[in-house]
DNA sequence: CTGAAAGCGCTTACAG
DNA sequence: CTGAAAGCGCTTACAG
């Protein structure tokens, strides 16, 4: 069960009894080669079996045909979906994924960069909003990147990802037409743009119905579960209470729920909340989370498309595209209580 | 901000007054170098910012340090977690992790095979159960390979993954301690070995309580949600009920507890459910599900060193690395209901 | 339409 | 301890 090592292009030029040059054309420009050249050359492939060496391609190419593609956290609920998308697209145009994951590990990212520098990555996808790689002058060394699922703050990478505002706007909307008047907006404070835009169209929305944005209601958490559950704890021991919370991600918004169920709250006779993601566990919430779904695959599938087009040197006409997100309706929201 | 083309061997052995050979050297076997010399490749290595060429080392080595990671879903709960494991350990050796999905279709397999065949990837990890490359007679290509998560039953290749038997047992011998006779058995028909050991599990605890398996109440689904709901229904449609659900996996053990409180059944109360692998839905469905934890990340590292032994000539002792599941006690167990 | 030849950037016997 | 040279498997201008 040795592995029999693989046929070159030499052993299909000799049976094809052409050069090497002529096997190599039949591939890859088949209109310059003679029809019956091409049919020996592809019937000594069938022969063979032979594959392209990839490596030897590349070296002699310049470039490979794989793509980078870096997360802080493979395990992140939204990455999976995503990172299929980015395959099927990837596969379906001979590229093949590359895959790391930083941690928020500023000295993880330089390894990666270091994939980079090889020429093992053509070019770069990158997950979650920050240029993983320190210095920022390193950017002069980046191949081409787009951003995916959060627009990225410290560089001008374009970038593909929902419509954050308009998917917020969408949530503020539809509490305000369910009679809430003062909604909490449990937001995320690291340095996200899509955080911030995602607040913006909450504060949009509640303008457009002439309500005023309360400052003791808007809270800041970093986008965890955790955060969610203390932000209830700590809007219970300001004077004004909220009917609904609107929460910057499906994440916080559990923890929001966890917070007010043990608080002895239901939800959404007491409290309505609301997400932003679509995660799996969304719908196993009891009860199951309204919120916005990311097009997830569809966000892949653009951006390695455009990145694909980026390869081949032709540039976006626009720095970002915005994916249309739709909205989620579950159990989690009902008007307002009479409360307390 | 056009990318610099990055520095190549020959730059570094102008710079450092040696030959190419020599910072070869220096970089690869440091010991066979003069101190004085690889401070001067060092330095020279340090001001250009040189990186060794991936292809064209792979080229001239033979191999490459790319490991293909093939699932037949990106998106399968399970996996991300593994590929934390699998990914840090490789890194840690400086193999890349390249990806790929088949969504069981062979062809795509096939694809991947070419990733293989193209001496893209030195070595392969198959998650979930089955050689994705139709014929065995391929296996005569394949490079070091070993299976996570389930073993792997068309060909002889390493494994390692959760102690299936083991963690079925604990389920089997809880829910006895807890007073249920009856309890149904929801399967998976599909051939895959780790389901089938599960299965042996449950015999084994129900045989040494002395326990009739009764065959009336072992379903076979495939392993989905819907599969656990259909169990329910055609449960409903037998004489003899049980009192608990003993499911092959998360995924059945959710669709079965839609199936009973769409009955308007409450769980514990009247029926006890569990499931297997504790995917991250479990924690938030309602009641908690109790099941078996599958140590992931522990299981990725573990495959991923063994598969760089296998890579460095070393043989495997044993053809199963089988790690130690854990019981996660949570809510959706109580002891039987007085019945109907 | 086809072939001979150069060269992508490395590593490693071989010779000294 | 170090260097000159061969060669990994390709692609592509160049010449015919």
């Amino acid at each position: 069960m040795s592995i029999p090592s693989s046929a070159t292009i030499e052993d299909v030029a000799r049976i094809a009894e052409v050069s090497i040059a002529t096997v190599s054309r039949a591939i890859h420009m088949p209109e310059k080669v003679a029809n019956s050249t091409r049919l020996k050359v592809h019937q000594a492939i069938a022969v063979t079996g032979y594959t392209t060496n990839a490596m030897a391609r590349s070296l002699r190419l310049g470039r490979s045909n794989m793509i980078l593609v870096v997360a802080p956290d493979i395990g992140d609920p939204n990455f999976s979906n995503i990172l299929v998308g980015l395959e099927n697209e990837a596969r379906a145009h001979g590229y093949g994924i590359l895959i790391g994951h930083t941690q928020n590990d500023a000295q993880r990212g330089l390894e990666y960069l270091k994939f980079l520098n090889s020429n093992q990555a053509a070019g770069l996808i990158l997950f979650t909003g920050i240029l993983p790689f320190g210095h920022q002058a390193m950017t002069a060394r980046l191949p081409p990147s787009v951003g995916v699922f959060e627009p990225i703050y410290n560089g001008g990478i374009p970038y593909v990802g929902v419509h954050d505002m308009a998917g917020a706007r969408k949530i503020a909307d539809m509490l305000i037409a369910e009679g809430h008047q003062r909604t909490a907006f449990i937001g995320d404070s690291r340095t996200r743009l899509a955080y911030s835009r995602r607040r913006a169209g909450f504060d949009e929305g509640m303008k457009a119905a002439g309500l005023a944005v309360l400052p003791s209601l808007i809270l800041d958490g970093d986008g965890t579960l955790e955060s969610g559950r203390l932000a209830v704890e700590q809007l219970f021991m300001r004077d004004t209470l909220p009917t609904a919370f609107m929460c910057v991600n499906d994440q916080t918004a559990i923890g929001v729920m966890i917070g007010l169920t043990a608080r002895g709250y239901d939800i959404p006779r007491d409290f309505s909340v609301t997400g932003f993601d679509d995660i799996p566990q969304a719908a196993f919430m009891s009860p199951a989370l309204t919120t916005i779904r990311q097009p997830r695959t569809s966000i892949g599938k653009h951006a390695m498309a455009l990145l694909l087009d980026l390869l081949e040197g032709r540039q976006p006409n626009e720095p970002e595209i915005l994916l249309s997100p739709d909205l989620i309706v579950r159990n989690s929201v009902s008007g307002p209580a009479r409360h307390l």
